[in-house]
DNA sequence: TAAGTTCCTGCAACTGTGTTGCAAAATATT
DNA sequence: AATATTTTGCAACACAGTTGCAGGAACTTA
């Protein structure tokens, strides 16, 4: 709790019910959250627009980043300590588990150098990959 | 017109108005079309709902593919030969041009592999890269 | 080509997600 | 403790997408 507390002053940020609830279900989450997690699982009933705004202060700061996902919903995680107020750097992959629903920043994953035809020139990449992941696989067998 | 008519026999769909217009306006395209992009430029004025539902269909019948976007619009564009009804060969690169905000099937640019940690298992990959595309890289010069 | 059947469309109503303005409450500053 | 600054919750809104249903269009068969 300490901890939270003093995370957020050294982002410059106020501390306020919300930010330390929040940014405590991500530390103790392993993979990604949705908005609709925070707003089930924080015993705290914020308001949805709190959440959303506490996200957005969140990534600006580069605490969390988004994660895009091949159905279009939005999810977060936290960033590594490489990202700084509105320069992310976050080049892992990202994998979602089909069985559990489950998604993983797979950080020591890296982005793979794709060689692109004349005249397109990359300035981010984005990888996606779903399947099953360590956990449900070691249930299955 | 012909063509289009036996591109939809072919199918197994039924021929109507808005399937051969929708289906002409991504032959007629280059990049992908959002669902806005169809209702904005159909010349006739269809439903929302019907334009839900002919993508849906087109999609289901292998014939169209859905492109994730870091920005979570959705996005469809024409898919090749090897797409069957309710089982997609799409492993293209897409990639979104941050300058005039088309996006491209690079299909020749095929998904690069990943090594995943131990225990995680790919199923699919998708890869989103943004820049600067090869048209706005002209202009520039 | 006409009748019957099947399938598609448009409308209305609804859900879910995200945004904005504003006053009240909480936090930070002095 | 008093003041200034930020944040919150509420209400209202915008927008994307879905569903049920009745009428209309397309297909089938004769
Ligand atoms: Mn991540
Ligand atoms: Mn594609
Ligand atoms: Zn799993
Ligand atoms: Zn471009």
């Amino acid at each position: 709790m300490e901890n939270t507390i003093d995370f957020l002053k050294n982002y410059g940020l106020s501390i306020t019910e919300s930010r330390k609830k929040i940014l405590s279900l991500f530390t103790q989450t392993k993979g990604a959250l949705a908005h609709a997690d925070i707003e089930r699982n924080a015993s705290v009933n914020f308001d949805r627009v709190t959440i959303y705004r506490t996200l957005q202060t969140f990534v600006d700061k580069g605490i969390i980043h988004t994660i895009p996902t091949a159905d279009n919903s939005v999810l977060y995680a936290l960033c590594k300590d490489t990202c700084k107020e509105g320069h992310h750097h976050d080049n892992h992959v990202h994998f979602i588990c089909d069985s559990c629903d489950t998604t993983y920043c797979l950080d020591n994953v890296t982005i793979p150098a794709v060689v692109l035809p004349e005249g397109f020139i990359a300035k981010q990449s984005d990888v996606v990959i779903s399947g099953i992941c360590k956990n449900c696989e070691v249930i299955k067998e």
